[in-house]
DNA sequence: ATCGATTTTAAACAATTGTTTAAAATAAGT
DNA sequence: ACTTATTTTAAACAATTGTTTAAAATCGAT
C-alpha cells in the first residue's frame, strides 16, 4: 500500500527539531543578544540537551550568525515586497512605510538586534552584498533616478533616500524603553504616539521628497 | 610650612584610580556591551588587579549602571545645551541638529550602547524620571506650545517632536555598520553621506516643523 | 527481527566567569 | 618612628561557560 510518510523523506514531526531549535534561538538571541545569553538556555526552552545544538549546528557563534543572517533576510525582504508592488512611486512611499511600521509592531526587537548583532565582533564577517543585489532586481533605484530626471522627486543620493526611511520608520521603534523612561509614558500612551507618529512621518517624507506634486499638503 | 598638598584631600594622582576605571569601563562596555566583555577585561586594561574593581564599585553590574546612568546623562545635556540658548526657535532646531551631529560623530556609539543597555535585564531599574524636568527647566516645551498656539510651528505632540529629532540624527549614525555593508561603501563615502544628512535633516524637519516661515525653502 | 544510520542523551572537559578573603603595600596622622 | 587607615594585590571560591566524547535511543529499510 502507498505510505504517504515516505515522501516526506526527512520531515518525521511535525516541526524538526532542527526548526525548533533556530526558532527558540532567534526568540532568546532576539531579547538577550549574543553573550547575553547561554547556549544551555536556548536548549532548555526547547525542551532538548545541549549538546544536541552542537550536532545540528556547529557552534553557538555559528548559529547566532543563522540568526542574524534571517533578520537581516526579513528586514531586506519587506522592503522588497513593496518595490516590486506595481503603483507609482509616491503610492510605493506611502505603502513603504505603513508596511514598516505594521511589519516592526510585529517584531519589534528585530532593528536594535541587528544592529546591536553587526556591531558585536563575529568570527566570520556577516557577507551583506547580496542585499543590495536583492535591492536592485527590483528596479527601484532606477525608478527613482527617473524620477529625479523628471524632476517628480528631490535630488538626492539613494544612500540618504535609504537613512531617511529607515531612521523615521526603525528609530521610533527600538527607542521605546528611552521614550518610555524620559517622558514617563506607558505602553499604551506610546502605542498611541507610534500611530500618530507613522501619519507624521509619512507626510514628512513625502512632502520633502515629492515636494512639486505636494505644495500644499 | 604650608604643605599645598593638604588641599586635595582625596587626589593622590594625575588622575584617581576611581576615574581611571570608570574611563576604561566605559570604553569597554560601550564597545562590547554588558555581557559582551569582563571584569577581568577593565581592569587589564587599567592596568590593575580584579579585585580593586569590586574594591571602589561593588559589583560589575553596579559600574555597568553608573556608566550607563553618566551616558544617558550626557546626551540629555547635549540637548539641554542648546534649549538654554538664547535664539528664536526656528534657530534653536537648526543649531539642535548641527550640535547633535557633531557631539555624536565623537561619540558614535553612544546611541547604541544606550539603547542595548536600557534593554538589558537590570536588577535595579534606572531612574530616567529626572531627565524629564531637566529638560522641563529649559523652558522647551512652553516655547513650542507657545509657537505651536500662534501657528509658528506644526501642533505636534512633543513625544512626536523628540522621536522626529531622534530619528534623524541618532540613526544616522547608529546604522554605520548596516548602510555600510549594505551598500558596500568605506567610512570616507559613509562620512560623506552623513555630512550631507545632515542638511538634509535640517531642511526636511524645519519645512515639516514651522512650514508658514519656509514654504518655498 | 535485524542491521545500519540517524538522532538524542548524560557526563565530563577545560576554560572563564564574578566575587571574596586575607595578606601585603602604601599613605596619612601623630 | 609608630600606628592606623587606605589602597592594592595574589590567590582561591564556587558557578557557569561552550564544547566534546561515548553510549543510548530511535528510526528506516531490508
Amino acid at each position: 500500500m502507498f505510505n504517504f510518510a515516505t515522501l516526506k523523506t526527512k520531515m518525521k514531526k511535525d516541526v524538526s527539531t532542527e526548526q525548533k531549535i533556530k526558532d527558540a534561538a532567534r526568540k532568546v538571541f532576539m531579547t538577550k543578544g549574543f553573550s547575553g545569553c547561554t547556549t544551555r538556555e536556548i536548549a532548555k526552552s526547547v525542551g532538548i540537551n545541549v549538546a544536541l545544538l552542537n550536532y545540528y549546528f556547529r557552534s553557538k557563534g555559528k548559529l547566532f550568525e543563522l540568526i542574524l543572517e534571517a533578520a537581516l533576510s526579513d528586514f531586506i525582504e519587506s522592503m522588497v515586497d513593496v518595490f516590486q508592488q506595481d503603483l507609482p512611486l509616491e503610492d510605493k512611499t506611502r505603502m513603504l512605510i505603513d508596511k514598516e511600521f505594521e511589519f516592526l509592531r510585529k517584531h519589534p526587537e528585530l532593528p536594535l538586534f541587528i544592529h546591536a548583532g553587526l556591531n558585536q565582533e563575529s568570527d566570520a564577517e556577516l557577507d551583506q552584498s547580496k542585499f543590495l543585489g536583492r535591492l536592485h532586481k527590483t528596479g527601484i533605484f532606477e525608478e527613482c533616478e527617473k524620477a529625479q530626471a523628471q524632476g517628480h522627486m528631490r535630488k538626492v543620493n539613494m544612500i540618504n533616500v535609504t537613512l531617511l526611511f529607515m531612521s523615521n520608520c526603525h528609530f521610533p521603534i527600538m527607542s521605546k524603553k528611552l521614550i518610555c523612561g524620559i517622558y514617563q509614558i506607558d505602553d499604551n500612551e506610546h502605542e498611541a504616539r507610534l500611530n500618530e507618529h507613522k501619519e507624521i512621518v509619512k507626510e514628512m517624507l513625502i512632502n520633502y521628497l515629492f515636494p512639486n506634486t505636494n505644495k500644499h499638503a
